[in-house]
RNA sequence: GGGCGGUUAGCUCAGCGGUAGAGCAUCGGUCUUACAAACCGGGGGUCACUGGUUCGAGCCCAGUACCGCCCACCA
């Protein structure tokens, strides 16, 4: 056979096996079996692989090689979101070194020059997949602004204008004075930022006196047309319906009741500004109020603020209104005031809520079938307290701004002809013939990038076609996604899932968890505190990167990741190494089957050897375990329980334990047989392990005799109730505890790990002593014991080293080496830590309650330990007593 | 202002009713021919604080403190 390395090489590997995957097709559905199907969540096409992705394509990776390992018909559909807003900012930015705008370019040629972009940047993210190993169906690949894809958000749009779910009104919204869009509520950030408050009086017109009213924003007072109270306010009962006089305008307006002001607020009067606060404005409906817009889309005072303050930017003429009142002593007072400042989500420049004409999503009727699923229980999140934090913004949910001034994205299907009225069509050419010779102009605005991802489930499927994989793979089976877009993204997917095909795109939604840099704050790359995963997969591989990641994966909660020392991941290093160990074990086991491996048969042999009968009661234990914690999302769980059999059962035990028998040089039916079960145990290993790390696995198992062509297709292991074996994992765990005492004697008594020792052993329990018997040999070996001796009881002998250990007694004879001080401590200590231990369960033992109210197996169980201390505290006060008193 | 998480060994985190676990780091010992990216052994924790429930509480309940996140039209 060839020779291995000694460690493992992931470079190679990684592109040999992910083209053999590929090449062979076995990425794509089988065809046959019950469905699973997962739409992975479309990253932006500007968008590069960080950690936060790493880890929820890792998880949806790793479901997907599961469940087609199970025998599923898994299909796992990749794609690209056109990110609208996100990539045309990418693409300003760069006219902006050349020193152009958008605008300067014209939206025909800024389009071209974002289709160039995204041709020639796009899409890395999706390449950069596959080298963490995803097992995406890549033929499937979507883009949302792929024709296909495009007539689907066209069919949604119409259907819900016909549906009177769709319409335009003007309405005070969130503009961002920079992106020069309107954008929607969620998209919009709060921050408490320190600022001030500014109380002003308005002179009353027929009568001395004015009503002082408090605003954080003093330059929209020019386009106020009304001030209100509260109809319950004693202060102003008076003075309803009269005119006050507008300072620095001098507009008449009047003194409104309307419970919106509250009384305990300020001086309980507030201004109002219809065209420049959504409370204000939906007051000015209430009260007929006129609206005058003061500030225009680039943040700009405008003609109706007056000769004086048009043109000024929005905080150059808060600095102007506010000097202006000073000298007509119309400002009773400034106070510093904390206010919570909405921000733009892409730009961070502070919005302005602007009075506009947009398109809007009428929310109620959609939200209520989308709420009911999830109460129902049909559609399950996990963890589960995020259904609450969907449920109360579905219950409380507003219409949906879905026009965006922008250039790049789905252009609204929306026609003006000359006399005014608004035709919807799927096409233009559809468009004109509606307009029935009427000239029209299509909308100028596009649509929220997010209206598109909102069908992105049954749209990558083939809707509005009625395809084959829509009848075979919707509903998906479980959305993977970040908490953060639970609101943007999972809601409208399911109210448009469930409104276009009457049925929820997704049973289960996964929350995975957010990943965070090493002071606690979410990785961010433009913050320049992101690690590039890519670097992470050439420094120690991709299955390193998947493991460190999947065993941290706990449900819902964050990971702190990050570099520490010197560039060095700690996080992965202990993953690589595992991987190493994975490696080295499989070599070991390789190394063993001789020189055509091929002739060893890969199977379970049966067999009485207590080795055997336990690794194989723990590997049944293990693939229930496993098997269990992917059904209920609890990777870290499967990784943690994957790690500790591996590592800890199979090859610090196990592996020690067959080693002579394995390593013989002889040919015959019992070594044979022990190869095959190693072969077998390590064979099953690598199949749980696979969906975690496909690589390493792969390569292994392919140096291994198989009859299939490729781990990634061969089956999952099945548990088997006939290998449950509590006797053997009994009897083992006794094995351990002594071979760890014995080596616990010879290291504290500093005997050199060269020296040989002998072993005198003490147990008048039947059963104990054939445990003995029957692994002397394992005892020598991995103990270092030269000759092992057995009695009823141990013979009182000087030069000693004494223990006790699950009611076995231990000896080790030093020949004069023994240093009895040395030993005395030793036995000190033991002996304290089991006193400790006896005297807990003897107060318990007293407690009448607990003998009462306690189940009886644990009193049952604290009894029985109880009497073996003290039967083992006993011997160890009389191996010091021999030892001589201080 | 409301809601949700977190607070466990020096670090990163599991555990979530029966008197504390892992990896790293640390200390001591090993080239024991699969693996020094390893092996063997040790030390290290009043499980943030205060009350309560319970025979018994990191684990359940109430409250406090600090950290983080989400939501919010109080000018």
């Amino acid at each position: 056979m060839t020779e291995i390395p000694k460690a493992y090489e992931p470079r190679d590997s990684e592109q040999k096996w992910y083209s053999f995957w590929n090449s062979r097709g076995y990425f794509k559905p089988r065809g046959e079996g019950p469905a699973y199907s997962i739409t992975i969540p479309p990253p932006n096409v500007t968008g590069s692989l960080h950690i936060g992705h790493a880890l929820t394509y890792s998880i949806q990776d790793a479901l997907i090689r599961w469940k087609r390992m199970q025998g599923f018909d898994t299909l796992c559909v990749p794609g690209m979101d056109h990110a609208g807003i996100a990539t045309q900012n990418m693409v300003e930015k760069q006219l902006r070194k050349e020193g152009l705008t958008r605008q300067e370019l014209g939206r025909e040629k800024f389009l071209e020059r974002t289709w160039e972009y995204v041709n020639t940047f796009g899409g890395v993210i999706l390449s950069q997949l596959q080298r963490l190993g995803c097992s995406f169906d890549w033929d499937r690949t979507r883009f949302t602004m792929d024709q296909e894809y495009v007539d689907a958000v066209y069919e949604c749009f119409v259907r819900w204008w016909e549906q009177d779910l769709i319409y335009r009104g003007a309405r005070v919204i969130n503009w961002c004075p920079r992106c020069l869009t309107a954008i929607s509520d969620i998209e919009v950030e709060h921050e408490d930022r320190p600022a001030k408050l500014y109380q002003i009086r308005y002179p009353l017109k027929d009568r001395p006196g004015f009503v002082v009213v408090a605003t954080t924003r003093p330059e929209t007072m020019l386009g106020d047309t009304a001030v209100a109270a509260n109809p319950e306010d004693e202060r102003y009962k008076e003075l309803f319906g009269a005119t006050l006089v507008l300072p620095l305008v001098g507009r008449e307006i009047p003194l409104i009741a309307d419970d919106y002001a509250k009384p305990e607020f300020g001086t309980g009067a507030v201004k109002v500004t219809p065209s420049h606060d959504l409370n204000d404005f939906e007051a000015g409906l209430r009260h007929n109020l006129p609206q005058i817009t003061v500030i225009d889309e680039s943040g700009r005072m405008t003609e109706e603020a007056g000769p004086r303050y048009a043109g000024l930017d929005r905080y150059a003429a808060r600095a102007r209104v506010v000097e202006d009142l000073e000298a007509q002593e119309l400002l009773e007072k400034i106070e510093d005031y904390t206010v919570p400042t909405a921000l733009c989500a892409r730009c961070g420049t502070v919005i302005e809520p602007l009075l506009s004409e947009q398109w809007f999503v009428r929310m109620k009727e959609l939200a209520r079938p989308a709420i009911d699923v999830v109460k129902e229980g049909q559609v399950r999140f996990i963890p589960e307290r995020f259904e609450k934090t969907y449920l109360d913004w579905m219950e409380n949910i507003r219409d949906w701004t879905i026009s965006r001034q922008l250039w790049w994205g789905h252009r609204i299907p929306v026609w003006i002809t000359g006399d005014g009225d608004y035709i919807v069509a799927r096409s233009e050419a559809e468009a004109l013939e509606k307009a029935n010779g009427r000239p029209i102009t299509q909308d100028e605005d596009v649509l929220d990038t997010w209206f598109s991802s909102a069908l992105w489930p049954f749209a990558v499927l083939g809707w509005p076609r009625q395809s084959e994989d829509l009848e075979r793979y919707y509903p998906t089976s479980v959305l993977t996604t970040a908490r953060d877009i639970i609101y943007l993204w999972v809601s409208r997917m399911l109210f448009s899932g469930i409104y276009f095909l009457h049925e929820f795109p997704f049973h289960d939604v996964y929350i995975y968890a957010t990943v965070l840099n090493e002071a606690g704050k979410r990785m961010s790359k433009s913050l320049g505190t992101g690690i590039d995963p890519l670097e992470v997969i050439d420094m120690y591989g991709a299955d390193a990167l998947r493991f460190a990641l999947l065993v941290r994966a706990a449900r819902g909660q964050d990971i702190r990741f990050s570099y520490v020392e010197n560039n060095r991941q700690k996080q992965v290093e202990e993953a690589r190494n595992f991987a190493n160990k994975i490696w080295n074990a499989s070599r070991f086991v390789l190394m063993n089957l001789g020189e055509d491996v091929s002739k060893t048969e890969v199977k379970w042999v049966p067999s009485d050897r207590l080795a055997d009968r336990w690794i194989l009661a723990e590997l049944n234990v293990t693939i229930d375990q496993v098997t269990r914690a992917l059904e209920e999302y609890r990777l870290n769980e499967v990784a943690q329980t994957l790690y500790h059999f591996f590592w800890d059962d199979f090859c610090d035990w196990y592996i020690e334990l067959s080693k002579s028998l394995v390593s013989s040089p002889e040919d015959t039916e019992e070594t044979r047989a022990a190869r095959s079960r190693i072969a077998y145990v390590l064979e099953t290993s690598l199949r749980l392990l696979h969906p975690l790390m496909p690589y390493l696995t792969e390569e292994i198992w392919q140096r291994l005799p198989h009859g299939g062509e490729s781990l990634m297709i061969a089956s999952w292991p099945a548990t088997d109730e006939a290998r449950d074996d509590e006797e053997a994992r009994e009897q083992m765990q006794t094995l351990i505890a002594l071979i760890t005492k014995v080596r616990n004697i010879r290291s504290e008594m500093n005997i050199p790990a060269s020296s040989r020792i002998n072993l005198h052993l003490a147990t008048t329990d039947q059963a104990a002593r054939s445990l003995i018997d029957e692994n002397s040999d394992r005892i020598k070996r991995l103990a270092r014991v030269e000759e092992i001796s057995i009695s009823d009881r141990l013979q009182t002998r000087k030069g000693e080293a004494r223990d006790i250990v699950a009611g076995i007694e231990v000896a080790v004879p030093l020949e004069g080496l023994i240093d009895i001080k040395k030993e005395r401590e030793r036995v000190s200590k033991e002996l304290a830590r089991k006193e400790n231990e006896a005297r807990g369960l003897a107060a318990r033992l007293d407690n009448d309650s607990f003998l009462e109210r306690a189940p009886q197996d644990v009193v049952q169980q604290a009894r029985q330990r109880h009497d073996e201390l003290i039967a083992e505290i006993e011997k160890l006060r009389a191996t010091l007593g021999s030892l001589g008193a201080e």
